[in-house]
RNA sequence: UGGGGUGUAGCCAAGCGGUAAGGCAAUGGACUUUGACUCCAUCAUUCGCUGGUUCAAAUCCAGCCAUCCCAGCCA
């Protein structure tokens, strides 16, 4: 069996959709001996998103799991809304996710010929015809939910559907003069199956067929086609196709191919605080309210990748929220807790002060430099350690300082001891401060024969807090990221959404502090910043100027200051 | 009100007639040269509601309630 797919399957769990498949393909299901075959069939008119990897997820995994294989077909029926420059990032962002589609990579356009024969075939059997009502008189007679009209055109003799269907190809017809319509059932409680329209005239410049065709084949048609075509046996999709199945096997049975897939729905991915529709994430695009389909607020996976998360953390996400058919809502604090989980194995530790506060080590030599080794990770001695300098003036986080301390801080105050992170306990002697009041040096001596962080007389020092060398460290700016919206449910909300963004969604600190070894990160190496949280290079960094996207924040556990 | 779905903890989610898994979040504690990580503990006497069947029901049956989707020549 070919392997298609290059990431790890690490997940075991089962659903209802794995339960389906197994009883098709098991002794008297429908695909008994056949090989399970999904695909991921995106429309390219956008950019891919969480949910679409939860999607991607279930499309590539379910084959993985049965050791089936998955295709990537591009589902470009409607050329107006649909261009190369999606088709490219798409590919780019299933490749990044870790899923490969070996050489299944497919165009529903490449079937148009196909489905204009299988049209054919419907008319001559008297199972489709050319209606010419205007597309409001259609919506008129396809009614409400208590009635609905007959298309007067609807017993038109085949001879002459084929004629005309013929010349709606041939581009002798006015855009949305005509339609070819299945004849189904114009009594059914499900619209879809209200005589649907399967072909209409549109003249538009397809971005892979040019302008070949004239007419476009409709989703409802053209989906299970090209599943048939391919040999899908599961064709997997969300829960608002549900009322199209019946429709979806309708074509399954009238055409004449061997292959009949099986439609199975699952309830799309929602994550509070952040919306998901194509719709919203293009206007705050298209309004400037984000810099892009990539910015880091963004959930795309261009947005996600460049904020830090990494191709495992999105699919142990997607493993782990599970597969059902209920609309449900996923904790962002989810998606956070996966790239932890997976960052705190792989990310080097470095110091980084993000807001400055100048601590003098007033007993330690003015010119004295010493080096001093550190771990990479503290939890993977594997990773090696790397060298930074020490000297007389450092700098370390304002609120590692505090004048009056709060109930239950132990980092530096007045009187208080402290450790340097793997060099000196030192002891707080007091601090200056400017005319406003604000603090802007703190003293500490340091103790001597307390190198590494070891009390020689075994005293117990409480906290540990990092710092910078000021006569050796890199200057930058960070980007610290929250919630791009207020509410948790912002996608519920219509037009007015957009007033709903997080002012503080996006803060730049300047004038931030980095440890020299900082100088070779690279873009989207994934660092932790010791006690601050995982950052990562953003593209825009320079060499003159570090610039370092906030993945996510590291858990707090003291409740007695705010984090920020 | 026609048709199709879905209701198990704050959020996901197992469960498929034998007495409510797991994860996230939260809380308490241990450990700690990251207030991180790790570890340990607590967290649904009850599964939308009401009846019924059964020795036994989240699971089967009936009725009700809530909620989502559908009337594009979008996908």
């Amino acid at each position: 069996m070919e392997e298609n797919i290059i990431c790890d399957d690490s997940s075991e769990s089962s659903n209802f959709i794995y339960d389906y498949i197994k009883d098709d393909i098991s002794e008297g299901g429908r695909f008994y001996g056949k090989t399970v075959h999904t695909r991921f069939p995106p429309e390219p008119n956008g950019y891919l998103h969480i949910g679409h990897a939860k999607a991607i997820c279930i499309d590539f995994g379910m084959a993985k799991k049965f050791n089936g294989l998955c295709n990537l077909r591009m589902d470009d029926t409607n050329p107006t809304k649909e261009d190369t420059v999606y088709v490219e990032s798409i590919k780019e962002d299933i490749k990044w996710l870790g899923f490969d589609w070996k050489n299944r990579f497919y165009y529903a356009s490449d079937y148009f010929e196909k489905m204009y024969e299988f049209a054919v075939c419907l008319i001559k059997k008297g199972l489709a015809y050319v209606c010419s009502l205007s597309a409001q008189e259609v919506r008129y007679n396809r009614g409400d939910l208590k009635k609905s009209a007959v298309s007067p055109y609807r017993d038109r003799p085949i001879e002459e559907n084929l004629d005309l269907f013929r010349r709606m190809r041939d581009g002798e017809f006015q855009d949305g003069s005509m339609t070819l319509r299945a004849k189904i059932d114009l009594s059914s409680g499900n619209f879809n199956m209200r005589d649907p329209v399967l072909y209409r005239i549109n003249r538009a410049y397809h971005h892979k067929a040019g302008n070949k065709w004239c007419i476009y084949p409709m989703y409802d048609y053209a989906h299970p086609i090209e599943d048939a075509l391919e040999g899908i046996t599961h064709s997997l999709c969300s829960l608002e196709f549900e009322d199209h199945r019946p429709l979806y096997d309708w074509v399954v049975n009238k055409i004449d191919c061997e292959c009949k897939p099986r439609q199975i729905e699952f309830a799309r991915l929602g994550i509070n605080y952040t919306v998901m529709s194509k719709r919203k994430l293009r206007k705050l695009v298209e309004n400037g309210i984000v810099s892009g389909w990539d910015d880091p607020r963004m959930p795309t996976i261009s947005g996600l990748r460049r904020r830090g998360y990494t191709p495992q953390s999105i699919r142990n996400f997607c493993d782990r929220i599970g597969v059902s058919k209920v609309i449900s809502t996923v904790d962002y604090s989810f998606l956070e807790h996966c790239l932890r989980e997976d960052l705190n194995i792989k990310a080097n530790r470095a110091m980084a002060v993000l807001k400055p506060l100048k601590l003098i080590i007033t007993n330690y030599p003015e010119d004295k430099v010493e080096e001093f080794e550190i771990e990479n990770n503290p939890n993977d001695e594997t990773k090696g350690k790397r060298k930074i300098t020490f000297s007389r003036e450092l700098y370390i986080e304002k609120t590692d300082f505090m004048e009056s301390p709060v109930k239950g801080y132990f980092r530096l105050f007045p009187g208080g001891e402290v450790r340097l992170k793997s060099t000196y306990i030192v002891k707080c002697t007091g601090c200056k401060k400017d005319e406003s009041g604000e603090i802007i040096e703190v003293y500490a001596e340091y103790d001597k024969d307390s190198r590494g962080g070891i009390a020689s007389d075994g005293r117990k020092i409480r906290g540990t807090i990092h710092w910078v060398d000021s006569k050796n460290c890199l200057d930058g700016e960070v980007r610290l990221y929250e919630n791009l919206f207020l509410s948790p449910n912002p996608e519920v909300e219509e037009e007015d959404f957009i007033n709903n963004i997080n002012p503080n969604s996006l803060e730049i600190l300047k004038g931030c502090k980095f440890e020299s070894t900082l100088r070779d990160a690279k873009v989207l190496e994934p660092y932790q910043f010791m006690r601050t949280g995982y950052f990562c290079l953003d593209k825009d960094s320079t060499k003159e100027k570090l610039i370092f996207n906030r993945s996510v924040l590291l858990k707090d556990g003291f409740k007695g200051l705010h984090k920020k």
